[in-house]
DNA sequence: AACGCGCGTCAGGGGCGCGTGAAGAAACGC
DNA sequence: GCGTTTCTTCACGCGCCCCTGACGCGCGTT
């Protein structure tokens, strides 16, 4: 059965999501404020989470980041402003599609089912080739061809493993500090710069013209397979 | 079967509407004035509103908001007035697209058509096709027929997004100078004819002659699928 | 005809982001 | 306590993105 988390601090909103997501086979459970999310996302391993962005104590924008730091489980976000620009940050940080609210209930169901159809049937990844190297995500290993290993750092691993996961996606300079160094160290783009350039150096062939971990001038970084 | 509420005060006009749009296999509801619009709104739940702005009784734009304040159907607008004015007023209050009288009707039906199928209980768009160009919205990829991809810089990915996300909606200067550059940027429209230059120089088989990047004079921009 | 206005196009320059190297500061091992 | 590894900070040069100004064109107004 598919696993949905909805976060939201109006009562009755919630009670309506609750009943109409049950009766049509989810199993739901329900948060009021952003620490409350993070903290059931954790435990209850949810499919989908649907994500009011205004919560009482948190940043909708932060809460995506704080789920993305460690899963890229499916986020639809629920907002009262239609301004695109609460939308384009909001799908900036990770979520996955969004909805105004007033919406229609039918037109919410629709979209949990495109978006959880389209997670559905993915493995989730454990070996990635990266040029020369084969990289173990579970049990942290990379080796070479000729049978060698390479030692990374724990901030390396924590990098890599966000763009691995994401093949061919790009992620955010933002995406990526928040994630590895916390969601105050967004400024601090020079990290990602000198963390890349010894990515580089350990796993690209020629360090000075990547092929797989690649820049994406004034956005982000991408892992080209 | 689309639901189409028709909100004119000219009797000849109100019936030319509903012949033509009952001909296309569209359920026509009318209303002759504002009042009767918002009550028949709620009564019917259109799918999609065609509304006049000259009513006797109450303003347009009062209109839109009274519809914006509890749906998000589609609103296509009708005016006599070319005035810009007008259509930005408009625009701005939250309807989709906008039409002068006089109008072709089959220019009217196809952006029914366009708007319609846009607001469907469809799945939230990721990759969209611009004439040779596959662009991935949320890789941020743009990939060519022959494979060969496509650089864009953060600033035009911005404009791209906002464009191609409401597809064969007139999105005003200002919504798209607000979301890119900020609130107090609304006067430097030399900045959208910059941008759009370049991105027609990269997506458009023909920069000069645009197919899908198009401009309406004196109101913004549409992407044309 | 002259003028203003909006749109499209081109060229140039300043500033910022990126890559790189190096070195200090902190944490960890024994 | 000492050496090593890891994290953080600083400095420098280069390329490119963003902004700016200019001009031409079409159109409607005076």
């Amino acid at each position: 059965m598919t696993r949905v988390l909805v976060v939201d601090d109006e009562p009755q909103l919630l009670r309506a999501l609750r009943i109409n997501l049950r009766a049509r086979d989810f199993a739901v459970e329900v948060a009021a404020d952003g620490t409350a999310a993070l903290r059931l996302a954790g435990d209850f391993h949810p499919d989908l989470v649907v994500l009011d962005l205004g919560l009482p104590d948190l940043d909708g924008v932060d809460v995506i980041q704080g789920l993305r730091g460690w899963t890229n489980v499916p986020i639809i976000v629920l907002s009262g402003r239609a301004g695109s620009r609460d939308k384009v940050e909001a799908l900036e940080a990770g979520a996955d599609d969004y909805v105004t609210k007033p919406f229609n209930m039918d037109e919410l169901v629709a979209r949990i089912r495109a978006v959880t159809r389209r997670a559905g049937p993915e493995e989730s990844v454990r070996v990635v080739t990266v040029g020369a190297w084969s990289v173990d995500l579970a049990d942290k290993t990379a080796t070479g061809a000729d049978g060698g290993t390479l030692r990374l750092t724990p901030t390396e691993w924590h990098l890599l493993e966000l763009l691995l996961r994401n093949p061919g996606k790009l992620i955010s300079q933002r995406q990526l500090l928040t994630a590895v160094w916390g969601p105050s160290y967004v400024k601090e783009t020079h990290y990602l710069r000198q963390y890349m350039a010894q990515l580089r150096r350990k796993l690209e062939a020629d360090p000075a013209r990547p092929r797989h971990l690649l820049t994406e001038p004034g956005m982000g970084y991408r892992f080209q397979p």
